[in-house]
Order: C-alpha cells, then structure tokens, then sequence
DNA sequence: TAGATTGTTAATCGATTAACAATC
DNA sequence: TAGATTGTTAATCGATTAACAATC
C-alpha cells in the first residue's frame, strides 16, 4: 500500500502500459527471465530508459540474468491498478461505443464493462452482449448498485458537457472521454482524453512531409 | 513549400490537432482575433506555452491584438497536411472498423475512407454507408485506382503483422495500427500506433491512487 | 499616447542516453 | 572465476515557463 506511492514520472507511466503488453506476451511463453536489452529491442526503445524507467519503482533485476517477467508483471500491473476490478459504464451508445463495449482488451486489463446508458428512447433496452442498454436517468441508481467508478464517454460532441454533468453528480470519479471537446469538472474527477483525430493528423502530417505537398 | 519545412518539436506538432480544434470552433462563431490568452485558457495551457509554439511555424499575431483566427487555422491546416485531402483504406471490418468508417471527424480534416477490405468471405460485398467492403486481395489494384495513402488497420493482433505485410506490398506508405502490437514495416512507412488501453490503463492508475488500493 | 498583447530570451525543469562500477 | 547484465551517475538534450522589451 506504501510503494505504490513512489513519484513515478508521467513520461515513464505512460510507457508501463507498453511493457505490460511486452511481458504479457512473454509470461505467455513461459519464459521467466528477460534482459533489459531484450525488451527494449521489442519496444524499439533503449535498455537504458527501461532499466531507467524500472528503477523508479524498484525493477528487482538480477545482475548477470535480467528481470523476473513474473515478479515485473505483478509489480507493474500493481501500479497501473489492474490487478483491482474495475465497474465502467460505457454512456452512448453509438458505433464507438458499441465497439468498445465489445473490445475484448479492457476486460483482459481488468476493466469490467458493467452498464450501458443512452437517452435515445429507441435504443433503451436493446442488447449489446450481455447488457441491456438503460436509460441515462438510471445512472445514480446503477452507479450505486453496481459499484461504476469508471464511464466512458462515447456521446456527440455537443453533448459532451451535459452528460459529462450527470456522470459527475452520479459520484464516478473517472471519465474516458472519447468527444473532442475539454470537458469541465470539479477538481475531484479525473478525466482522460482519447481523441482520435490526434493520431490520424500527426499520421497525415508525417505524410505530406514524407510525399510531399504535390501529387 | 518550403516554410512547411521549418522543423518543428514533437511536443508542439501533438498539440497542433488541439490547436486546430479551437480555432474551427471559434472561426465557426465568425470570430476574427483570439489572443494567446484566451486561447491558452480553453485549452488549459499557458499563454507562454501557446505563443512559444506558434513561433515555431510563424505565427504572425499582432500585439495589442491577438492572432487572426483564419490565418492562424490555415497556417496549422497545412502543417498537419490537413488541407490536403487523403484516401484512406480500413482494413478490417469489425466492431472498431465499421466505427471508423463512420466517424464524422476523419472527413472533416480532410481523411477520406475511400474503401474497406476484410478476408472473411461472408463480409465481403456487405455495405456500410456507401462503401462496399472488398476482398483484401484486391488491394494493390484498388490503391491504384483510388490512390490509397493511409491504411487503418483494426484487424486482430495475430493478423497484424500479415496484414501489415500486404499493405507495405500495395505500396501505402501510412499505416493507423489499431492493433496493439509493434509493426514491422520498412524505413519508408510511417506508422502511427493507436492504443486504447494505454488511454484506459491511465486512467486505472490514476484512480486506484485517488482512491486507494483497498476499496 | 496608453493599453494590450506579441515574440523572444534566459532560467528552470524534466527526460533521455551513454557509460561503467557493482554484482549476480 | 569469467561473462553478463543490472542500477545509477553525470552529461546532454528537449520542453516549459516567467518575464519583459518590442510594437501594434
């Protein structure tokens, strides 16, 4: 309960994800050990940042042999909270987050998909999976009940805001948000941006550098 | 052609796209000025950072007054290749991909899905919008004829690198890899990686610290 | 002119990397 | 012991920020 409390940098935290996935795939192939130099070249990062990045939350490599894949992934997991369970409710049903209620990684990262919301009248009840879909009124009620601290939110954009309010005064503490808009909350909530035009425009300026600005 | 050339950090050109969103929303409400202030507040940046980064490309505000919001979004329109427009393939139709097909922020900066491709032979032939999804054996001709620059691939993991080896073949040389593995692909292909869970696996960790491991 | 806001400097902060002593 | 690999240091690099002269 107290290691956990390490100051861990934000440049390195954002990478644990990445090494989790790395020795996911190892402990899968039973292999217990793994050189820094090994999983760097997987990572196509140096071994000197892994072993950096390691060492602010105490690695446990063996000189002369590597990492314990087992151990590291324990420890790793611990510290990205996915060893807990997480409840999130996916709010919006529309293709996006359909898609997401059906993406097999969360439940694979610890995060349960426990509830649908929408406010279209049309889609309330309908079935995604396992879970009917409800109406968004429901949310304190299922928030309570079914122990959500997490919702994703796959709404329109000019929504965002309005059920973003909902969600707050339901008690969830942490939002995915997926609409490109910032959203305002109070200092309590923690929100996280998914915006995938970001991606795809970094992808498209890469481009017209590389072709040119003529075709 | 050539002050896109000016080289440009890393840390600015991933806020350009955040960038590029407030100015649209502001030419939207036929608002002509916006100081670095103003503009640093609804992105929650500071004002410092703003103008440092509107320096890079050239800016070209006007003290006392601000920076003309139209030039501004045109300068930044065409760094991020925007202005351009892009056909893009998405390969693999699932859940995720017919998401993508039809998400209305891609064609508004300028990325058009031009055409689908799956290898499970029952997809084949199905429509979503006014796309037919074709047979991935067809799509070195179809870059051809439709001039095919960016493939998204949201095709599982284990088919990834398969795929990938396809499309480097087709000749396209921008790949959007949803798929959470690391591509092999040749020097000349950029990849962009778009990794859900690293977005929800921050969030895990920054809420099992807020709230406490035991709950 | 007076007020506002830029563009840029210099200081600070944080992240990456090479290198190597420590040690399994 | 010899070989391998870690953990850590110190140098370097890049990003952020405060501050303010320049100027509209």
């Amino acid at each position: 309960m107290c290691d956990d409390l390490v100051i861990i940098p934000k440049a390195t935290l954002g990478r644990l994800p990445l090494y989790l996935r790395v020795l996911n795939g190892l402990h899968h192939l039973n292999i217990q050990f793994v050189s820094s130099e090994e999983m760097a070249m997987k990572l196509g990062i140096t071994s000197s940042q892994l072993r950096k990045d390691l060492s602010y939350f105490g690695g446990q490599g063996i000189r002369g042999t590597g990492y314990d894949v087992a151990y590291l992934l324990g420890k790793i997991k611990a510290i990205l909270g996915v060893s807990q369970n997480w409840q999130m409710a996916i709010v919006g049903l529309g293709k996006l987050g359909t898609a997401l209620a059906r993406y097999p990684g969360l439940q694979q990262h610890g995060i349960n998909v426990a509830a649908l919301f929408d406010i279209d009248e049309a889609k309330i009840g309908w079935k995604v999976g396992e879970l009917s879909i409800c109406h968004l009124s429901e949310l304190t009620e299922k928030k309570k009940e079914l122990g959500l601290e997490i919702a994703a939110l796959t709404v329109p954009a000019q929504a965002a805001q309005e059920v973003t309010d909902l969600i707050v005064e339901a008690g969830i503490q942490g939002i995915w948000n997926f609409a490109p808009v910032r959203l305002e909350t109070p200092e309590n909530v923690i929100v996280q941006y998914e915006d995938l035009v970001v991606g795809v425009l970094t992808l498209s300026h890469l481009l017209s550098r590389r072709l040119g600005k003529m075709r």
